[in-house]
Order: structure tokens, then C-alpha cells, then sequence
DNA sequence: AATGAAACCTGACAGC
DNA sequence: TGCTGTCAGGTTTCAT
């Protein structure tokens, strides 16, 4: 469900909404898979402490918290269905519920994954998992212990630029359709966005990376930074089920130019939009429009 | 080291 | 109505 645009609205949608409150109790569902801390850990971490902020890193949701005077960090990754919605109590749970934090107003943080992809872990300040092999883990910044905290696998695309694009593609002989898939290189784009970032820099998905020219990395990095800044605008895309904070759902989807339009004629030439498996996941492009 | 395929889950939808 | 097959916005693990 949710790449960047889409886990950028509901961050930013549960921040302006529970920034400052703070977590009464906390309820797990007890689904292993779920939690990658404990479920005690998380419920001791959370319980009683206060929300400073919610914002996103790659696809990955970062609640910080502060309780007793130290500073934790809430990670929520939603997977393929996975919902973070502030509700009122008296609305009535939703199926495959897995984490209800109850507000000190009375609202609840809930955590919804029908296919439990999604993942949810705490990391103490200093960015280590709790409970967690710490030789396993990616710190955060250890700059003079100042603002730690997650940061994900890979760079930004809303901010890494133009000539470190370049060079974190230009080794990778992998379709460039599958590195921009990895999350180790650019995190937070996933299969919507590649295809639609691909198609307005004019590339098929197939292409080796690094046997792509300078000035098509160049578009292809202005592309994707288009369709995600609209995208984010727009409340990101609902292909199925994907809805924010409030439970509403994005609009982006209306302007996909070829994520799931195979078969259907290409919005700028006429062609018809083709469909096929690329790094095993499907992909759509225009085969005038792209090369 | 790097690539690709399979696995992890449930639900929606198309076709018969 | 109900069955089967296909597909799904993601990541991890395992074999090659």
C-alpha cells in the first residue's frame, strides 16, 4: 500500500493530531510476526510517556516519545495494508487490529494490518532496537548524542542531490526499475512511483542503471521528485485500500499515467501501456514514450 | 557482492 | 452462490 507520499500523509496527519498527548495504555494483539521488539518493551516504552513528534524516514514511521526524562522512538512500518488512524474510542475496532495506544484524552492510536506485512519495534535513544542484538542494528546519528534517532537504509529522494543520484546509480547493474526499488539505495519509493517516475523521465524499467547517461539520471531524478511532491499534495494514491490518518483516501491514483493502466492507450502518444515483470514485481511503461 | 525467486499473509475481484 | 485463479502499494530469506 503506502510509499513515500502515502506514509508522509499519515504521519503528517497523526502528528497534527497527537503531538503533545500522552499514552495511558497500551493493548498488542499478541500476532508474533507483528512486532520485531517485544510486545512488552513496546507497551513499557509507550505507556505513560509523551508524544514529541510523528514524521516519516523512508516508508517507516517515527513516533518519538519522551517518559521519565528519556527520549525512545516508536517505529511503525505499515508493509502492504497497514493503517496508523487516530479514533475517537466509541468507534467500534476494525478487524486484524494490532496496537490500540489509548490517549490521556480518551483517542486511540490504531495500528490496522489485514495481511501483516507491517512491522512495529521501539528503539531506545541512540537509535538501538530495544531488546534487540546491537551489533545487528543500524544506529542512528551518534553526532554528540544530539537528535539521534532512525535513519532507514537509504537517501532521501525529496533531498538527495542531483550528483549523489548519480552516483548511487551509476555502479548498479540491476534494472533500474529494481534499484529503485532497493531501499538501501534511495528508500521510501516503491512500485507506484518508480513506474510513474520512469515514464515521465522516459526510461524503461528493463534498463540497466548503470548504463544509464548522466542526463537521463538527471530526469529520472527530476521525475521522481515531481510525481512525489504531487502526489503528496493530492494525499498520496488509493489503488485499494490505502487511507490516512482520518481514514480518507488519497487522489493521486487519478493521475497514474501507467501504474496498472496495461492495456490502455499511453495518455501522451496513443500506445498501448504495456505490462510485464521486472525485479518481480509488475511494471507498466510506454513503449514510444520510453526507451 | 549481487540477483532473482520464494515466502510471508489476507482480501478483492474476475471468470466460470 | 460459490469455487478457483490472479493480483496486490513491501520486505526478508534463501539459493544461485
Amino acid at each position: 500500500m503506502p510509499e513515500l507520499p502515502e506514509v508522509e500523509t499519515v504521519a503528517n496527519g497523526v502528528h497534527a493530531r497527537v503531538q503533545g498527548r500522552v499514552v495511558v495504555s497500551v493493548w498488542t494483539s499478541g500476532k508474533p510476526q507483528t512486532f520485531k521488539s517485544p510486545e512488552e518493551t513496546i507497551a513499557a516504552t509507550l505507556t505513560g510517556a509523551r508524544i514529541v513528534s510523528v514524521r516519516r524516514v523512508g516508508k517507516t514511521i517515527v513516533m518519538t516519545v519522551e517518559g521519565a526524562g528519556r527520549q525512545a522512538e516508536f517505529l511503525i512500518h505499515l508493509g502492504m495494508t497497514g493503517r496508523l488512524l487516530v479514533s475517537a474510542a466509541e468507534v467500534p475496532l476494525p478487524p486484524h487490529s494490532h496496537a490500540v495506544l489509548t490517549l490521556d484524552d480518551g483517542r486511540e492510536i490504531r495500528f490496522v494490518d489485514a495481511r501483516r506485512f507491517g512491522r512495529l519495534s521501539v528503539h531506545a535513544e541512540g537509535g538501538a532496537r530495544v531488546g534487540a542484538d546491537p551489533a545487528k542494528e543500524r544506529l542512528g546519528d551518534r553526532l554528540g548524542g544530539k537528535a539521534p534517532g532512525y535513519r532507514g537504509p537509504g537517501r532521501e529522494p525529496l533531498t538527495i542531490s542531483g550528483e549523489e543520484f548519480i552516483e548511487v546509480f551509476r555502479r548498479r547493474k540491476t534494472p533500474i526499475k529494481a534499484a529503485l526499488l532497493n531501499q538501501s539505495l534511495l528508500h521510501g519509493v516503491g512500485n507506484i512511483y518508480a513506474d510513474e517516475a520512469l515514464f515521465r523521465a522516459g526510461i524503461r524499467p528493463r534498463r540497466q542503471a548503470a548504463r544509464l547517461t548522466r542526463g537521463e539520471l538527471t530526469r529520472l531524478r527530476e521525475g521522481l521528485v515531481e510525481v512525489l511532491r504531487r502526489a503528496i499534495l493530492l494525499g498520496g494514491s488509493s489503488v485499494s485500500d490505502y487511507v490516512d490518518a482520518d481514514g480518507v483516501r488519497g487522489f493521486f491514483q487519478l493521475e497514474h499515467r501507467v501504474y496498472r493502466r496495461g492495456g490502455e492507450p499511453c495518455l501522451v502518444c496513443g500506445a498501448t501501456i504495456q505490462r510485464t515483470i521486472v525485479g518481480g514485481r509488475s511494471s507498466h511503461y510506454c513503449p514510444r514514450c520510453q526507451r
